[in-house]
This record gives C-alpha cells, structure tokens and sequence, in this order.
DNA sequence: TGTGATAGTTAGAAGGTATAACAACGCTGC
DNA sequence: GCAGCGTTGTTATACCTTCTAACTATCACA
C-alpha cells in the first residue's frame, strides 16, 4: 500500500492546485475560478493542469468533497470533545465564517443538472448522524407532532439510526434553522440590519427544546 | 411622460433579452448564461446586445431587481388578500418553487465583491416591512426574550415600523427558518430523504407562536 | 541500460466578454 | 418635406477562457 515517488508527487501537486483553487474562491468565488490562472500559478503552463484534474468540473467537485469531508471532521471533533447542540452550532458557525465561499460550495446555490457523488451524500449522512446523536440525548417532554409521526414513517434516511422520531425532527430543524440564519448572515443580507446575528441564533437553537 | 417610440422599443428588446435570460439561468444557472447565446435568440448578432445593457454584470443585476420586485408583489399581493403568516410562506414557497434559480439569485450564494444597488435593498425592506405586520397582528403571550431587548435597541433597520420588538423578533425567525427549510430543499439537500419538505415548514412556522 | 508510462511543452479550435469603427435607419426640428 | 443627428445595428478585433492534439523530455522500473 505504500505509494511510489510518483503517486507522492501527484498528490502534493493535486494539493497546491486545489490551494490555488481555494483563494481564489475566497477572493472572488466560483465563476471566477480560471484553470490557467492557476496553473502560472503553480508554476506550469496551461493544459498541463489537465494531467492532474479532468477539467474544471472535477477540480470543483474535488473542492465540494474536501469542504464535505472537513466540514464533516469539525463536527465530529466537537462532537468527540463532547459538544452538545449548541457546541455543534458553534462548530458549524465557526466553520463557515472562517470561509463563507467554501460553505457556499457546500450549501450555496446549486447547479441545475449537477448531480452530487456517492461519497459527499454518505458524508452529509455522517454529519447527520452526529446531529441526532446529540438531539437524542436532549431531555424530550413534548409530545409527538403531527410531522413526527409523518416522520416516523420516512426515517429510512437515517440510516438505522435508534433515535426515537423526536429527535430526528429536532436534528433536521437545528439543521434548517442555523442554516438559515447562517447563510443570509454570510450572504450578507442582514445588511443594514445592526442586530447580532450570534443572538439570533442562539435563540433560534434554544427554542428548539420548546419545539 | 409618455415615451417615445424609440424608447418603448427599447423597452420592449430589453424585455425580449432578459426574458431569454430567464430561460438560460433557469435551464443551466447563472453561469451558463451567455451574452452571445441571447443576442442571437433575440435575433441579432453579439455585440449589439451591448446597445441594451452595459455588460454582463449590468443584465445579471437587472434581473436581480426583477426577481425581487416579483417576489415583493408576490407578498404585497397575498398580505393585500389577508393572508397571515401562512399565507404569506405559502406565497414565498411557491414563488421560490417556481423558479427555483430565481429564488437563488435572489437569497443563493453571493458574489464576493457585489455590492446590491440601493434600490434592491429598499425592496428587501419592503418585504420585511409586510412580514412584520403579519406578526404584529398575531397574538403574543411569551415574555419578552433577551434577543427581543437586543432587538429593541438595534430595531432601525425596522425603518420606524411600530411594532414590539418580539414582534421584529417573530419577522426574523420567519424569514430564516422559512430560508433554512426552502433553499435546502430547493438546493436539492433533503436528496434521499423522503419526507415532505411541506410540513417541516408547516411545523417550523407553527412553533413560531410559542417562540 | 533500455523501455514505457508519465509530465510537461506549444499550437490551436471553439466560444466567451467586450470595444472600436463603420453603415443604415428613423425620429426630430426647421 | 427634408437635412441632420442620434440610435441601432453591423463586422472586425483583442483578449480571455476551457479543453484537445501532437510532440518532447524525464523518470521509474525491469
């Protein structure tokens, strides 16, 4: 399983390349990603980024994965360092300020005839998993609602996991919910608007125990 | 004040051209979209195009305003029609399900440099302006909440609206858990997941009344 | 040490935005 | 009615992009 000279090399070229990649989509986002720019960048001349990305379609969708997989390891280290929900929205909060383009690569608008790859939906499932692995052991004293039973019904998503429909309900609304604030924060459309978003959102997870 | 034929033909071509527009972002998105494409659509070749609007630039934000101002009568519509908070997600999500792209361009993933014209930002008011008369009409019973009292002292984006602060507090909640549900789901994120995305909403937007 | 896969090069096709220079049309004022 | 001018269209062009083709050089390995 050892990797050759060459393999070695491929990767770390791979790696600079999708380096490149990330600042300029932080600088100016994904339609102004240009594979030639890159490509002087790091020191070759055009076509021959091709060797190590098809085009700029995998170059992008090998940035989606990446953004996938890291979002994914932030929430699970929180997790594994014992975070509750509110740790678990710090964590994603954190995450996409530190790189608002590159949580708009994950959750941004999409394209139309794009289809996502197997791996990055298994992941979005391990990051859901982590989701109601943290609502399940929240204090449950609501009773059921009408889109938990709905609920119970359609939970093959959540691939066998024990949780109780509760909790599944309460997974997907922390998720929308600091979506929601989340992305028309870094979108900016909170613009004028002088409030902390921070607060917003606090409030929004805290009435999740209320429902 | 009445226009010349020149001008009502101008305003007709650009019509013409920001319609074909339409069919390009809503086909393939906003970076399929092509100057080129649309002029020989419309019937003329390249650059005459450029007789209409200034630049590629100048067309997108053009139809940024549309969208907007198309959502906002939307809303202004369904308010005018008594609609309340329901309704007025009702008006929203069909509005957004209708062109899911349109919705996107509107609250999708944003351009680093852009800055939105000033006049977007007074529609984006005037939306906010129709939701929080909606909330300040439906019944309050909660105490007030320490983001309501962080609301009171930052309420000026509310543009001089009387309402309570809880009830600037519901508006906000309103838009983004209805943003966090809908662009999900328009986005293509509830993929495997065979819930209806519908009674989420219906859920989130009922638990608004109890905050 | 030879050989073949790999990594790089330049050339070029196709298409994009955008500007410049020019022709033709039509509205407007006299 | 008609001269003149602004507007609308044209083609040519510059420069950018992605991406393919053909060719060369290099490096790992048998």
């Amino acid at each position: 399983m050892s990797e050759s000279p060459r393999e070695r090399y491929r990767a770390q070229v791979r790696e600079e390349i999708k380096r490149h990649a990330w600042e300029q989509i932080a600088a100016a986002g994904v339609p102004a990603l240009s594979l030639n720019a890159i490509a002087k960048q790091v020191g070759m001349s055009g076509p021959a980024l091709y060797r190590y990305f098809a085009g700029r379609d995998e170059l992008i969708t090998a940035l989606i994965r990446d953004a996938y997989r890291s979002l994914a390891d932030s929430v699970r280290a929180a997790r594994g360092a014992g975070a509750g929900l509110p740790g678990l929205a710090d964590a994603i909060r954190d995450w996409a300020r530190s790189d608002p383009q590159r949580y708009f690569l994950v959750y941004g608008t999409p394209v139309p005839g794009y289809h996502a790859p197997g791996d990055t939906t298994a992941i979005s499932g391990e990051i859901m998993a982590v989701l109601i692995d943290a609502c399940a052991e929240e204090p449950d004293d609501e009773p059921p609602t009408p889109f938990d039973v709905h609920l119970e019904a359609h939970r093959e998503w959540a691939d066998g996991h024990p949780a109780p429909a509760a909790a599944l309900h309460r997974a997907l609304s922390f998720w929308t919910r600091l979506h929601g604030v989340l992305s028309l924060e870094l979108a900016g459309h909170f613009g004028g608007m002088k409030f902390d978003p921070d607060l917003l959102i606090a409030e929004e997870l805290a009435a999740l125990r209320r429902r």
